[in-house]
DNA sequence: GCCGTTTTCGGCCCGACTGTTTTCAGTCG
């Protein structure tokens, strides 16, 4: 076997097909439960799975036992698992896209499969057209109208879009305000995966209690942000805004409204293992509350926190819970102390209109930084546009500029680039002269990436490394990085990691924060920012931070401007 | 398939909704 290992994402993909092809042909739920699972963990764990599993180790990560690690080697060693090339024989090619219609599962798409020998879309399609999917038992008119009309939505051939983070989070909270304000509404919130900061979402989810909870979701229909009304009762109703993202309501009873927000808080993975765990000490977690099962008592809770007292954790954040161990720090008294936006001193990533693509002056960007109580902002304009004198004319502007502002601190530094050859567009001289330098990959990503990084630390003058990967969430992977021997030289050589704040970037990803923090690697959290407006970004980043088990202490700007100094390589 | 403060065997979350049904299987979150 020759070439790079296979990503984890790809390992994923072949065990969550496996996963569907195993389900079609009626195989053991447990064992296809045990392939999904496998796939999550193997998604969100940050290093090769491909190498852990040809060192045999791929079975020490919770999910994963000798079997799926066997399936891995044969991804490696022969490019596919067995089990999958033998399925993928045994069910034609469309047939697993039926599954992602709504209303069809594993039952009803084998079944079309099998009794009408349907195998396409197109065939799929033509038979509801023809309205025969209704001679098998158990469909009717209604599921025909269903295929339909995902069909013409075109669902099935393409998965989901899912929406970014700091998109949907502005309109969650014009949402909040707008249902708070309502004379029904008692307590609102956020839940799902949007107030876990997970970096995508598929749809917005709101919960709420209310005196009258038909009012409540009567209001929420009627808003002007509403572009269509999908489904609207008494309790639940959902919608879908102008730029196309879904939101739910639920209305909930306030006894149960605890255990309710942290239902549909998820992750899906963290609550099931909560209740995995609560029937082996005797409880039936629900929904609605905690039955006690020798004795069939009930006990509700109208606070998350009280929820996870009483079955013997401390409190989890939302950013938390995802089955990643959460439940047994929870339990041992050993969670972090998550940084929070409010840690923040300072952002060491900027961009003023001395770059072609920045909207805001020098000025600006620092009254902004001001105005949201930071102590410092270091100036990292790409170095592209401060060749032949233009890096000392900037120089010249900070320091008058700086002058006026102070005590607050403006910092002068670049964004250099590494080059294919993973040399730094900027001479080391200039780059001694400067405050902070960012050095960064933006082109050919995928060609070395991880020697032109290593290379880039190598150079003293470099301070931190920018956005890691490259990737744009949605449109581009990012480059496929070493990423246990890029933190293990950051740590030698003292360079820092950043986490891009940037919607589409939020790079290093969760995960790979998540691993460079535990390894000792400094992290900034730091925005990117092309804009005034964009410095407020740096919550999507610190929601990345938390996530990634991040606390203030790990976070080098969390700290005043002199200590980071004394820390600089 | 995985996994273990009762287990290396025998378990594996829980409830609501939907469409098509006279009592529920399948789907969904």
């Amino acid at each position: 076997m020759n070439g790079p290992l296979p990503r984890n994402a790809d390992i994923a993909d072949q065990l969550d097909l496996l996963a569907d092809l195993s389900e079609l042909l009626g195989e053991a739920g447990f064992r296809v439960l045990a392939y999904r699972r496998a796939a999550t963990r193997i998604r969100d764990t940050p290093s090769s799975v491909a190498q852990l599993a040809l060192e045999g180790k791929a079975k020490e990560l919770s999910g994963i036992g000798a079997t799926i690690e066997q399936k891995i080697v044969e991804v490696v060693e022969d490019g596919e698992m067995h089990a999958l090339t033998r399925r993928r024989d045994q069910v034609p090619g469309d047939v697993p896209l039926f599954m992602r219609l709504p209303g069809l599962g594993p039952k009803t798409a084998a079944r079309i499969w099998s009794e009408l020998g349907i195998t396409t879309l197109a065939e799929l399609r033509a038979a509801a057209e023809a309205e025969q999917l209704r001679t098998l038992a158990g469909l009717g008119a209604k599921t025909e109208e269903k295929v339909l009309k995902a069909l013409a939505e075109g669902m099935g051939e393409r998965e989901p879009a899912r929406g970014l983070l700091g998109a949907g989070l502005p309109v969650v909270r014009q949402f909040l305000e707008e249902l708070r304000a309502h004379p029904a509404a008692d307590r609102v919130s956020e839940a799902g995966s949007i107030r876990r900061r997970r970096e995508t979402f598929r749809d917005l989810d709101l919960i709420a209690t209310a005196s009258d909870p038909a009012a409540l979701t009567a209001h929420l229909v009627r808003l002007p942000a509403v572009h269509e009304v999908v489904a609207h009762g008494d309790t639940k109703a959902t919608i879908v805004t102008a730029q196309g993202f879904r939101v739910d309501l639920r209305v909930v009873p306030p006894e149960s409204y605890g255990s309710l927000l942290q239902h549909f808080t998820g992750a899906k993975d963290h609550n099931l293992a909560l209740r995995e765990d609560a029937v082996r000490r005797g409880f039936s977690v629900s929904e609605y509350g905690v039955t006690v099962v020798e004795t069939g008592e009930v006990h509700r809770f109208t606070e998350e926190a009280d929820l996870y007292a009483f079955l013997g954790y401390a409190f989890i954040p939302p950013e938390l819970r995802e089955n990643g161990g959460e439940l047994e720090a929870a339990r041992n008294g050993s969670l972090p102390t998550l940084v929070g936006v409010g840690d923040l001193k300072g952002d060491l990533h900027s961009h003023t209109t001395w770059s072609s693509d920045g909207k805001s002056t020098m000025e600006e960007m620092a009254r902004a930084a001001i105005e949201r109580g930071y102590e410092f902002l270091a100036v990292t304009d790409h170095s592209h546009y401060l060749r032949e004198g233009r890096l000392e004319q900037q120089a010249a502007e900070l320091a008058a500029l700086s002058e006026q502002v102070a005590p607050f601190r403006l910092l002068h530094g670049i964004e250099a680039n590494i080059r294919v050859d993973a040399t730094l567009d900027v001479d080391d001289e200039a780059l001694a002269g400067l405050d902070w330098v960012i050095a960064s990959v933006h082109h050919a990503q995928d060609r070395n990436p991880t020697e032109r990084i290593l290379a880039a630390m190598d150079n003293p003058n470099v301070d931190a490394i920018g956005h890691l990967t490259g990737r744009r969430i949605g449109r581009r992977t990012g480059a496929d990085v070493d990423l246990e021997r890029i933190v293990e030289h950051a740590i030698e050589t003292g360079t820092v990691l950043e986490i891009n704040s940037q919607p589409d970037r939020l790079d290093l990803r969760d995960s790979h924060a998540r691993l460079a923090g535990e390894a000792g690697a400094r992290i900034t959290v730091s925005t990117d920012a092309h804009s005034a407006r964009a410095l407020g970004y740096a919550e999507l980043g610190i929601g990345q931070a938390r996530r990634a088990w991040l606390t203030k202490e790990q976070i080098l700007n969390s700290r005043p401007w002199r200590e980071i100094e004394k820390l600089r390589r």
